[in-house]
DNA sequence: CCCTGTGAATATTTTCACAGCT
DNA sequence: AGCTGTGAAAATATTCACAGGG
């Protein structure tokens, strides 16, 4: 139950309800969600069956409870720690974007390997180097690692993550990591992303 | 033919197997590559099989006839232009993240709409407004746009972009944007990767 | 009458399993 | 013997379509 496709599409529900709940509206129905990401009104009323019956026949889903709902299913409504291992150009855009604490994710450790960077504060955190890892996540109940480190450190990084007891990966390095079964990666594969696209303008015509 | 999952997955084979290239390796089995992915052989053959025939019975594929052929349909054996929107902390991680250049991305415009930014070169590209957008993206034969802006005005860029011709948008700004039917957009949305993973954790135990 | 919730139907994707080539 | 390519089966995911509540 709640499969991966479900998941991913819950996620983007609830980020445009929380947008309309800030402009004041107070009920939405799964035809105008699914309007707004082009698909379908049965695809919206599935997903959000899977919260319980939340929908009012006839008017539609009081949006401020569907997000609670959605916050919950989707653990929005506990603060989640975060190590950063990478402090360079990536890793930084990462740690600056807004977006992450709004929705209850913290960095509270970073991670670099270089030299000149370790010391360094940013936004209050100390950057440390990777023997420092397991103390510090531990003292900081960090549980999601973000993998931003070049491609040809990205394993042994992840070795370091899991012996430090990490379950949780999210990794942008450009590789496939190998990790034991009760350790989940999630890949953001930015070079990826720009194949998919030239594939679809190659093939467009077909 | 071709669907989304299956160029999800080919992308993925073709750095596996550039990977291996680089290493030396001559030939693969489905198996293989199927075991680093955690995935069964018979769907990277069933995958591979849209490429044509390529396989040799009871041998394997010829790693570079593979590479080929992968780049011939993922169109990575051209140069694609890129035009990035938005100089911030994620715009500079993009633009320079190696990992483009390699694949032949390479951004020849980058644009902000902050007047302490514009002017300013990055390896060369200078730094415009948004209403040099149309005339540089001609000039230098952009067909892909990053979008790396916050939020609140990204639709509005959209909307330029559209203008200027732009059919292929990567989106990394938190929202669903608006455009025609033959405008494409591929979302990278870091937050709702963090709360997939936070979902996960959360539902691990069910 | 409008919109939800959901069985049933359909479409898509994955896996099985094996014939056939080397 | 080992591995590909692929019909056929199974599993997943999506859409249809309508009963039923307000």
């Amino acid at each position: 139950m709640l499969s991966k496709p479900t998941v991913e599409r819950l996620v983007v529900y609830n980020r445009i309800l929380k947008k309309l709940d800030r402009e004041g509206q107070k009920w939405i129905t799964s035809k105008k969600i699914a309007d707004v990401l082009s698909r379908t009104s049965a695809q919206v009323r599935r997903d959000l069956s899977f919260l319980g019956k939340k929908g009012k026949t006839g008017v539609g889903y009081k949006i401020k409870d569907l997000i609670k709902e959605l916050d919950k299913v989707l653990g929005l409504n506990t603060e989640w720690g975060l190590v950063l291992i990478g402090a360079g150009n990536l890793g930084r855009a990462l740690f600056y974007y807004p977006g992450f604490r709004r929705e209850g994710f913290e960095f509270r450790v970073v991670i670099d390997s270089d030299p000149k960077k370790i010391g360094k504060k940013w936004s209050g955190v100390t950057i440390k180097s990777i023997e420092k890892l397991k103390k510090s996540i531990d003292k900081k109940d960090v549980c999601i690692a973000l993998l931003a480190v070049p491609a040809g450190a990205a394993q042994k990084v992840t070795e370091d993550l899991v012996d430090a007891g990490i379950k949780e990966i999210l990794n942008f390095a450009p590789v496939t990591l190998n990790v034991p079964e009760d350790v989940n990666v999630r890949y953001v594969d930015l070079a990826l992303e720009l194949e998919n696209i030239s594939c679809n303008i190659v093939n467009k015509s077909k």
